[in-house]
DNA sequence: CGGCTTGTCGTCGATCTGACGATAAGCCTA
DNA sequence: TAGGCTTATCGTCAGATCGACGACAAGCCG
């Protein structure tokens, strides 16, 4: 159906991308995954993956694509975060990215893709400038995080598919940069229906007493939220 | 500094626009601003406002100006919403499309804007099928209006400079769809800090009792939430 | 076996919530 | 002008929830 012309001034061109904040909880830390850029501009900076978005292909699809090419994960929860077209924050030319957050278990380290040096996860708090305006993005994601922790049960997203309930404590703690009375977060989120499920099954993984083992529940919005109270 | 070239198969063209979902409350019902279009494809059927973004504006730039050209008045607050980039959302060409939320108080009937027939604010409930995946993006604005009602200030927006309380009130019950206790509201809304300022002035325009009126204070997210909970 | 670690259950007072009674303060009509 | 209607605002009360924290359970390690 591409068979309308149009004047060119009504419809400029754009490249279109695709910017990912990826993120995990690796040893008490919030981390993302950077990688560092092979090709000017930028050369040898850290940025966010990412990649240009085909004409066959949905910006949600490419979005997926790049996740498994970047992380060889699939599955991972994927959410729109936002996106961002200043005129000038590709030197090449107009470029209007579309970012996407992910949050992931602790997974290995990620394999270089084809066209970045290397990659690897960083700590949030150690990142520095990033390429392009991606230090805003990444910002916007962690942000973003922290605040659908608080009222989503997306937490159980940074846990593996079977996890305790200490180790979820641990991402709220983590991201959110707080410490949480453990007895109380027990009593709420075993509280909140539909959170978490039962395996029936225990581990002593993290030391002393045998912690139940849950898998992630149907629910997905919490309520009442957990609240980003202040802790002990 | 649009200097190198690069390979079309790395660089697919693409159009970029900005959709706008301008939501209001009048006469008890939750309205959003629609244009009926005057040129194929889609000619004569309703559609959100909108237009191309241009090479030298910022997404969000284009959408204040489009917002104003189409309500004629600026100073709304307006959030990206998402973008939708389904290969063949535009029958004409691959086009992204940046959609935004703004919430308007009751405003006078909009002036129909340069390539759109006639311009109104139609009821949400009796909103039927729109052009491209206009309808879908519609959906998603008002799921988030409700969504941001809960935890920010968000429903001031859709009131005059200065309202009364029973206003405020009126705008989460059409938003939410609900009907809420006027004393346990008046409560809530008047002990959350920084959310009512008071201009000790009052107004019976309502009819009965002289109500007080008040302007938006500076808070912007509620601690804590006004829960969207049963009424009577 | 006794100490250490971590997990889980319970208690208690402060706070918040929703349901609803009571009163205030305007307008309208007779 | 009084009585009735409307809406606004304040108060009360029982139940739910919250954070602080005590107590105990159940593993490991020496």
């Amino acid at each position: 159906m591409l068979c309308v012309v149009y004047s060119p001034s009504d419809f400029p061109p754009f490249a279109v991308t695709v910017d990912l904040v990826v993120l995990t909880v690796r040893a008490d830390a919030l981390c993302a995954l950077l990688v560092r850029r092979g090709e000017a501009p930028f050369r040898g900076r850290w940025a966010l993956p990412g990649g240009f978005v085909q004409v066959t292909e949905s910006v949600d699809a490419a979005a997926a694509r790049e996740l498994v090419e970047e992380t060889g994960v699939s599955g991972l929860h994927l959410e729109q975060l936002g996106t961002y077209g200043e005129p000038r924050r590709d030197p090449r030319m107009r470029v209007v990215s579309v970012a996407y957050l992910a949050l992931a278990p602790d997974l290995p380290v990620p394999v270089a893709g084809t066209d970045a040096a290397a990659a690897s996860w960083v700590p949030v708090a150690e990142v520095s400038s990033l390429a392009f305006d991606h230090s805003v993005i990444l910002g916007d994601g962690v942000e973003r995080a922290r605040a659908k922790l608080e009222y989503t049960s997306l937490g159980t997203e940074f846990c593996p598919a079977e996890f305790t309930v200490a180790e979820l404590r641990r991402v709220y703690e983590v991201v959110w940069g707080v410490s949480l009375d453990a007895r109380n977060f027990h009593r709420k989120v075993t509280g909140v229906e539909g959170l978490l499920e039962a395996t029936g099954r225990s581990t002593s993984r993290d030391g002393g007493r045998p912690a139940a083992l849950y898998r992630r529940g149907a629910a997905s919005v919490l309520h009442p939220p957990l609240v980003r109270g202040v802790g002990a």
